[in-house]
DNA sequence: CATACAATTGTAATCGATTGCATATTAATA
DNA sequence: TATTAATATGCAATCGATTACAATTGTATG
């Protein structure tokens, strides 16, 4: 078995220096064109090929960069992961995937260990609402040389890039629909508001009741789990109360899927007694038999094509100053019978 | 922007060696009690981190593996790095991702691409039926310091390991169930069988009919890829046969619904005029409201574990002899409304 | 013909950590 | 006290590539 060819073995070949090996690889014009052709000739013929590693330590870029989701076995985070491989790997760089879930001793310890194998760059979506109070990512922020974005679940730093949707955009075009289809008592399966993303559904939630005259009940919003069974859970709650809702806006598509499966076997109609509107636009929202989905689409695709763009920009600008982006992409409702009672104008 | 700490500044600090710094903070015990204790709070002190890319060039290992899969936005292959990932990251690996796209040239590529960054192994799915014929591929072979486990989508090759499900009995399985529900003309909607799994499954089909005395009848088969729209292309087909089936085993669940929902749309009942069963347990086949779909779970958890313990028994093994394992796991069928006419026994 | 300058290639340091082989210091033994 | 052994540390090479700074050779110009 022997070993890969280095730059030495093909001088010792040519008589040659590494120095040189190393010039005419890179297509340097201080070496003549003969010895270059000589040099590429050589290369070719020892099967050579650039040690990485060596590269990687003198020029302190691995060109690699890390992603820390929460799990990557959910619709959203896998298509966010795939549109960042693809963007990225034909600039050079590979992907290492880390998973939190959910657990923020988890997520530290994968921040410093993704900072410890020398990423050129940190792409996440955060686990812990409060990172601030983390040893090892506020290392990360002083770091300046190592972009970092957030995606999707971001946190409002200054100097921090983030690529997220409009959540109160979503929150509110999904009230609004609803309140079109003439539903007055809107629920929301809400979850933890410490998280920008589910505090701005709630926001946009909010926002458009009161936009719409609807007096806001407290009583109507329910913090959830994503799961469907949580779903389950606060349908159950809601359609005990004294006046049920007409209407449930869920953040999580599963929990909506959930909430749909309690209310049809309470013998209530939807869309018609109930409407229900989701968040994510999960596969299986769209394949439903009788009743598919409303949902709004969050283009992970997008935004983590947009996430890995932004982080090119910031691994290739050379200036002292900081580029911070914050995009914020636009959700769309998609209507489907779950809350359709009749066709808008 | 202060840069990290080396084992040379912490050596300046004490003055010290890095080479004694470096003992210290191994632990070796060659450095004097007091030495390694001094080394150790002062490496605290400075914020020193062991620079794993010079760590990775001296040694050889960068603790990285490469996994390349057609696709990562599937809940099958994003459950199996899940797997991976969870059994690598203890044991000190990162995990990179890879997707072809199910493109020969991308994985060639790609494969390529991971060897030349030192991945100290590769896990990977095939995209290529030919991969044999590849030239990157051939090269990692004969380099047998680098293990690489296929999963799922194997190809038989002497000295690979390999973590599979037993797609033979998993076409056998469903349909046996079929038949004992009493089907007697079983189409199949198979897939490019120059891969193992769609060629087993297709395999076990064949078997489990002869098996009961029912003839085959190659005009039942019909080749699709995994969508919901070749499932309706190909339902549609069968439904327009002058004998249509009354069965199909679907070696993929997206196929399996498409042909449901043609079938339903054609007037057909599901069961009782036609049974479906799919294949892979997708979320949505057992969120479906009226007709859950029978399915095979292959378990993608836990072939992503197994893949990962795999290769750690590779790279471990010091010996000369390589170790080669082919893990089959057991898949199973999962039994829900789209199959089930009366209860088995 | 001498000097200047351009065109090539070489020398050696560097990235940060590890490690075989000295070397120096101290302790133990004869 | 002389010798041996053990203990602790240093020296320097190594992993493979890049690059500032020589050094060499050749060519052109006055």
């Amino acid at each position: 078995m022997k070993k890969k060819t280095t730059i030495y073995d093909i001088a010792a070949k040519l008589g040659l220096t590494a120095a040189t090996v190393s010039r005419a690889l890179n297509n340097n014009t201080k070496i003549s064109l003969n010895t270059r052709k000589l040099v590429l000739e050589t290369a070719l013929e020892m099967n050579y090929e650039q040690n990485k590693l060596a590269l990687a330590l003198k020029s302190g870029k691995s060109f690699n960069v890390g992603v820390i989701v929460p799990r990557i076995d959910s619709n959203f985070f896998s298509s966010v992961i795939r549109g960042i491989e693809e963007e990225l790997y034909p600039m050079g760089y590979h992907v290492i995937i880390c998973q939190t879930h959910n657990q923020e001793n988890i997520e530290n310890e994968k921040i410093n260990s993704l900072v410890n194998v020398q990423v050129d760059g940190i792409l996440m979506s955060i686990s812990n609402a409060n990172l601030e109070e983390n040893k090892g990512f506020n290392k990360l922020l002083k770091n300046k040389k190592t972009p970092l974005v957030f995606f999707d679940r971001k946190k409002d730093i200054k100097g921090i890039s983030s690529v997220t949707i409009d959540d109160f955009k979503g929150g509110y075009d999904a009230t609004k629909h609803l309140l079109d289809q003439g539903c007055k008592r809107i629920a929301h399966l809400s979850n933890d508001r410490n998280f920008e993303i589910f505090r701005n559904r709630y926001l946009g939630y909010k926002q458009a009741l009161s936009d719409n005259g609807i007096e806001f009940d407290e009583r109507l919003v329910i913090e959830t789990q994503s799961s469907v069974l949580d779903g389950r859970r606060a349908a159950r709650l809601l359609l005990d109360m004294e006046t049920p809702p007409d209407a449930i806006f869920s953040s999580s598509d599963f929990a909506a899927l959930g909430a749909i499966q309690e209310i049809k076997e309470s013998g209530f109609k939807i869309p018609e007694d109930i409407c229900v509107v989701g968040f994510s636009n999960e596969p299986f929202t769209r394949f439903m038999e009788l009743t598919t989905i409303s949902t709004v689409d969050q283009f992970p695709l997008e935004m983590g094509r947009t996430a890995a763009q932004v982080f090119l920009e910031e691994v290739s600008n050379t200036e002292d100053t900081k580029i911070t982006k914050n995009v914020v992409l636009t959700p769309q409702l998609i209507i489907r019978k779950s809350s359709l009672k009749h066709k808008e104008a």
